[in-house]
DNA sequence: TTGAAAGCGCTAACAA
DNA sequence: TTGTTAGCGCTTTCAA
């Protein structure tokens, strides 16, 4: 097979020429600036629509140095359990985008290099980025800080001067251990992931918090962190049966999953034995039993947030430089 | 915070400025094309290099009628197991994309419509179209083949000129069905998801073919099709095992992943009692025990040539219409 | 309310 | 080997 394809593209002066007006006029008629008389402008809106013309965004572009494309860069090695989230910030971002006639342009970045980012914001590919996570000492942000580009973060650095849109993981996670320990639970366990990720730090001190509140003292003996593989979980899980912990938190949908799995191999009874929550759920902790205490965030609205601040970022509007959105406790079986 | 950015931006009549040529000729230092004497072509290249200039795609797009990007579509509901397919489906496609100087742009496509593909093909955004995969009834296959943009689909169609690159499902069901019953297996269960998938109704027949090769009558009644949710598979399951069935097969991992966890439940031991095994692996099945005997592709493989295969078309190559990859059969535990 | 013309940053005949 | 010139399809002053 091969390409013989011949598309006959109709532009704004064949549109022009066929109502005798100028290009100017159809031009206005379609962008709506200027003033423009009803009746011609009906008249080209309706030449338009049934001869399908589409303005090229690429001509436009150039004429306006805009791209009509935003970034969306993640992690290109994501785990099976960041998926979800990064799919469903993408549902967000491309509702806004599309309401503003953008496209969303990907750029998978590697653990060591970011070079494809690069490509596509020195070659100005976009208007602006929405980076999907972000690390503690993260060569992104800097980068796109240095670069001058518009861009907001998902999550949250400590980089000055960055716009950020994340979930309040600290009141979340603050509240959550609060709610647990009037409930009776006086000695936890706190399962986390890789202290190089911002969220992983944040949740750690919600934890730190809710322990304040209620005037417990923090037990480093029984806090995990770092933990990335099955084997790093099933050993703390391990651990803390040993200690005698009465719950488990998780900090994220994975390593609650896998210590839920080890507690059944171990056959140790939820919540009668010891009781679980995660500070993250997900689709994957919807079918487990007993059903799950945890936090719920909406990673859609997070998208949709930061596009949307993104682009009022990029029109010249003022915006927060940081934004935290709501979540949800969800008081189950885990913790009874 | 507000946008103050004042990107200054170099073209190429600055360069040409600068070192006191024409723009013809930065021109073809850069792209190679056309005759130009050594001498020149270096010092424009080291101009280039230390001012970092960067061409503008969108210029150039414009001047040559491209855009520099094409288009990844997948369904914008996936479910969670179909998610770690497309991502390394999208990384293949992305490594091969860099190396023409290309970027993604991603199409979320509902499931009732393609309103967005349609507005990225119609407005000119890509200069070719990856789709992600395809239905039996296909309107997004369809819409492509009218609106003459280049495409491949990765997947099957019977809809015919469609470029389309696939695994070969039919070879591979086969012969992991004959070997099993070259093994001892004679009475299989199959269970499988929707027939709306052209992916599913090929390994039917691929499971087909391979007892028809060993001579062996289809038994209808084994035959679990269309089960989309858990539930689905669990009552296929125990139709299995009322109807004594030596094996089931799972046309994919999350259906296999269920039916491992039903007949846990049910306290069926695998293999003594039963074996399994999957038409599809993937991370999901990893940590299974036993280890389950499956199909294993690699999706990476498939975008990279799906996307190989697109830019050869658009270059006016000839391309095979249909391309078939290979894959392994992995013999473990679970069919012992 | 409309139009002429210049320009966005590049490529590609065609000349020199 | 290099340059002149005319586009690519749109927006946007500036005039009319």
């Amino acid at each position: 097979m091969s390409n013989d394809n011949v598309q006959e593209k109709i532009t704004i002066a064949d549109v022009a020429e066929a109502l005798g007006i100028s290009k100017t006029t159809v031009s206005r008629a379609i962008s709506g600036k200027g003033r423009i008389g009803e009746e011609t402008r009906k008249r080209v809106l309706d030449f338009i629509e049934e001869n399908n013309y589409r303005p090229s965004p690429t001509a436009k572009g150039l004429a306006e140095s805009k791209t009509y494309n935003i970034c969306w860069a993640i992690p290109r090695d994501s785990n099976v359990t960041a998926l979800p989230f990064f799919q469903r910030c993408m549902i967000g971002i491309s509702d806004v985008a599309v309401s503003k006639d953008y496209d969303i342009l990907v750029s998978m970045i590697y653990e060591d290099s970011n070079a494809q980012l690069k490509r596509i914001v020195n070659n100005r590919k976009v208007d602006g980025v929405v980076l999907g996570r972000t690390l503690v000492k993260d060569e992104n942000v800097r980068f796109l800080k240095e670069s001058r580009i518009p861009f907001v973060v998902i999550g949250s650095t400590s980089e000055k001067n960055v716009i950020q849109i994340d979930n309040d993981h600290i009141k979340a996670c603050r509240e959550l251990t609060s709610i647990l320990i009037m409930k009776g639970t006086k000695r936890f366990a706190l399962i986390g992931g890789s202290l190089e990720h911002v969220v992983n730090k944040t949740r750690l001190r919600g934890f730190e918090e809710g322990l304040k509140d209620q005037g417990i003292e923090l037990d480093n003996e029984n806090v995990f962190m770092n933990c990335e593989k099955e084997s790093d979980v099933e050993r703390a899980v391990e651990q803390a049966l040993r200690n005698n912990v009465d719950c488990i938190l998780c900090m994220d949908d994975l390593i609650c999953y896998e210590a839920i799995g080890k507690l059944h191999k171990e056959n140790v009874a939820i919540p009668d034995k010891i009781k679980i929550a995660s500070f993250y759920n997900s689709q994957m902790l919807e079918n487990v039993q007993p059903s799950i205490t945890s936090l719920q965030y909406d990673p859609r609205e997070l998208g949709a947030v930061a596009a949307k601040t993104l682009f009022d970022y990029i029109e010249g509007n003022d915006v927060e430089e940081k934004v935290l959105l709501s979540y949800e406790v969800l008081l189950k079986n885990s913790t009874q």
